[in-house]
DNA sequence: AGCAAATTTCGTAGCGCTGCGATGCAAGCC
DNA sequence: GGCTTGCATCGCAGCGCTACGAAATTTGCT
């Protein structure tokens, strides 16, 4: 029983590591010390190593790699959107802890749609990946449900207060919306509204909208005005919210918006309409977004811990790294937010 | 000779398609058959592997799959950064169109350096990309080389007029400028400026502002004065230069910018000196970003097609899927941009 | 020098899946 | 009936790499 016909299969690489420890005079196991953990090979081996690498321009197989050391240099981070300078920031900057040890980020966004995320997910674990980001603490039954029955790591980001399912990293929105109002009363606004962008899906604007009305129940104000739109926040949308609060009985004084871009299409409003803020209407922002500092008037605003998540979630993947269980109970960490003050309010 | 210590490996699947198989009493080939191409499966055996997929949980392993089949249902996209709407818009469009194929999306962000990109470009190929994305066509001599030896795709996205490696798609960033020019020239201006951002490492910006200058020249007027800064855009670095240029002798009547946020911060400055726009001055951005339809005034600006970019490299790495050959020859795609305009020209 | 300990190198057995050809079996044809 | 044809299913040999333990080599110590 010979081989009739050699199978021949499709290669996936040019040049391999057997090749590269054959050029080199070595086996392919230490050519994958080598790779892995330069300090455990010789010098004269090493350089022999690498010269080989250079001359043949092996590039090494992360999916031949990851199969046999079961788990890939990949983080996934699954996020509603990207088109968002709040989530840009936090994977930027989680792209540059992860960076320089290797890691490749697996992007995946769910434009605020559960299913889709769940099916993100289902994807994501397909990967192997070393760490699962994703945002929210609130997920569907399913994903939950693949979430709590993988060994990785997961990372639940840009939220805080609820009960997370391995670790949360984040704020509290609530106490964003609280803060946001409690400034707005200190300067003795009393007749306040809320302006918010995609209120039903977004939990995380909600939170800061319920933080905003709880903190005027507490302060004896009127329950401000809330006002919604199904849109993405835009410039455009902040305009035409505030517009028509403005046109409800009882003069506003104050308002709070859910984004920095609300908050500057807001202010446009004003500037068309002679609207002087910060006299006759305070603005308060969230988000410091690139433009906030620098508008007219510069924009009072909430900042969060964009960056500062993306730090602390690669840190703490990099600590998890070699750690096979995850940690005895699930844990958050609170990066808090800052109020800016600038010349809205 | 027999096994002392029988090697125990760590897992990386808590179900693996063999367990799959044999709950369903049929071969693990039949179950892999039926996961990739179910119509080949008669139906009563689908429907009790499916039966099987989902009581068990079993998610499939892409790792082990892309190492058997020589390559995997990853697209890597390299960007210069993603904190801008620019290329997040394009992402977004992309990731939209590869998702329901079961693409997940590598990302790498170079931040305008290059010898970061081949770093990413190496980590890419790693990962034996179906498909790799990469913005413009100027590489560093290591990344083309890398990008020349492989069999993989390759896309060169958001410009036109080199030469690609495989395939371009995108547009003529001189034939933007000139087009900004054409247009104050058209509504009267003749004392011009641009002001860029990142104008050293971003090559496109550049070519912006050599269009600008070209067609000044072309035009019979006054080479324009051309104002740069190192920063990446923002609203604040176009005040400052916008405030530069008022500075120099000889009254500027028309402005273009290389971004349309540097052109809100022209704007915003225009506003605090009292510079009435477009009367004194007109205001010609790029990009079409969220803001600048209802910004104070809005602003005349040039849409680039962020979006039409990511749809047809979506739609050309499916096209491309099973072809192992590249095309005959390397191919550019043009698609063009639009002049928009509005109040601020 | 002689031996134990530490360090460096190697051989091998998979990781979980897919592609290829083979096999079995029912249907179609002369 | 004997033959081909077509279809559904199966068996097996890897894809390229890493983990593990063992072997080979060097080092340290008396």
């Amino acid at each position: 029983m010979e081989k009739l016909t050699p199978r021949r299969r499709r290669r996936m690489q040019r040049v391999t590591m057997a090749e590269v420890a054959q050029a080199a005079a070595v086996s392919p196991s230490t050519v994958s010390l080598y790779l892995r953990k330069p300090g455990q090979v010789s010098p004269a081996i090493g350089a022999r190593i690498a010269e080989v690498v250079e001359a043949l321009g092996y590039v090494p197989s992360f999916v031949a790699g990851g199969l046999a050391a079961a788990g890939s240099r990949a983080v996934s981070v699954i996020v509603p959107t990207i088109q968002n300078d709040f989530f840009a920031g936090t994977i930027a900057a989680l792209q540059a802890m992860l960076e320089p040890a290797g890691f490749q980020l697996l992007l995946g966004n769910t434009d605020y749609n559960p299913s889709r995320e769940e099916r993100l997910v289902r994807t994501a674990l397909s990967w192997a990946p070393a760490a699962i980001v994703l945002v929210g603490l609130e997920h569907g039954r399913g994903t939950k449900r693949l979430l709590l029955g993988t060994p990785t790591p997961v990372f639940e980001i840009w939220e805080c207060g609820g009960s997370p399912i391995d670790t949360a990293v984040g704020f509290h929105h609530r106490e964003v919306g609280a803060t946001a109002l409690r400034h707005l009363a200190e300067r003795g606004r009393r007749r306040l509204a809320f302006l918010g962008a995609r209120m039903e899906e977004d939990r995380r604007a909600r939170q800061r909208a319920d933080g905003f009305t709880g903190a005027a129940a507490a302060a004896g104000l009127t329950p401000p005005l809330i006002l919604g739109t199904r849109e993405r926040a835009s410039t455009e949308a902040g305009g035409r919210l505030l517009a028509e609060a403005l046109a409800v009985p009882g003069r506003i004084d104050g308002i709070a918006c859910s984004n920095d871009l609300m908050a500057l299409g807001a202010l446009f409003e004003c500037q068309r309409r002679g609207i002087n803020v910060p006299g006759a209407l305070a603005v308060v922002g969230f988000g410091d977004l690139g433009f906030s500092a620098s508008c007219v008037p510069p924009l009072t605003t909430i900042r969060p811990p964009s960056e500062a998540i993306g730090r602390e979630v690669g840190r703490l993947i990099q600590e998890r790294l070699g750690v096979a269980e995850p940690p005895d109970r699930p844990g958050t960490i609170d990066l808090g937010f800052k109020l800016v003050q600038r010349r809205s309010s």
